[in-house]
DNA sequence: ATACCTGCAAAAGCTTTGCACAAGG
DNA sequence: CCTTGTGCAAAGCTTTTGCAGGTAT
């Protein structure tokens, strides 16, 4: 993931605190804590290895608590959620990022990130075509990366 | 999913039949009668429904063998694996079908199918500037259908 | 004959749910 | 206060695995 010198963890907290308000949910310290834990990685990662590195650094939350809170954040796109092809749901941060695709090493597993203006082609022209609201997308391609990788992922 | 008059049931036996040779894999009658339970049918459907239907058709298979012999099916290109963003494969037969890609419904479920070169511009060009050998992708788009929809799925 | 395959059931792995207690509004 | 959120553990669901018996080659 391409890092983002811009980003302030004020503005995305704010943003958060708006959103569960908005939705009438409480602002209550742990989904605070999840959000900056996010914020504070730079990769893709799954929802146990958030609740693990969480423990790690001795705070204290549930699993429960992990994916109510990724779900919110979902919702307010402040975390984009992604599959894939396995059957286990990688995450991201995504304020304050430009929309990209992904391309995945089906040896190493290293997961690599791309733009493409023809997507947004794409999305518009068959959302018209087909009568349908297109709200987002998921391309992921598949394939190999060019020198040595290892099966390490 | 489109219907294809075209598709020869035996043509893609021949096919699974050579793949297996290939692979010193066994020709077992349960992995052909999955095979032509999969071309008998006209959706994208998951794992556990192609085994219900087996087993309320009165063939006896087990869980095990049509998992297995899915993966059987996806490495020889004879069915296509999909992830709509649910921990739910989905599976569809391939043969004879143009490649496409797939719109679902948030509300009702529904998936709809189309087809865009820009997609393969995209592959190549990526496949390039990434030093990537892209073998495979994954489009989906996801809205809202026109009319009204119901979830029902 | 001998691998490999199958069915069955149990296990595994990710995610959701139930419940009692805690705490935000 | 009252309702929603939390932690914990158990349940739920899809998929994988172990094992004993069966079968393709």
């Amino acid at each position: 993931m391409q890092s983002n010198p811009t980003t302030d963890i004020q503005q995305v907290k704010d943003i958060f605190s708006e959103h569960l308000r908005e939705r009438k949910a409480r602002r209550t310290p742990e989904r605070f804590a999840i959000l900056e834990e996010i914020y504070n990685r730079d990769d893709h990662f799954d929802a146990e290895s958030l609740y693990i590195h969480m423990k790690t650094n001795n705070y204290r939350v549930s699993r429960a608590t992990v994916y109510n809170t990724l779900e919110l954040l979902v919702s307010c796109d402040l975390v984009k959620k992604h599959q894939f092809g396995k059957n286990l749901a990688q995450y991201e941060k995504s304020y304050g990022y430009k929309q990209h695709d992904h391309l995945i090493c089906n040896t190493c597993g290293r997961v690599t990130e791309f733009c493409d203006p023809r997507v947004q082609q794409i999305k518009n022209m068959m959302g018209d075509i087909l009568s349908f609201r297109v709200t987002g997308h998921s391309l992921n391609l598949y394939g190999e990366c060019a020198g040595a990788c290892e099966r390490t992922q």
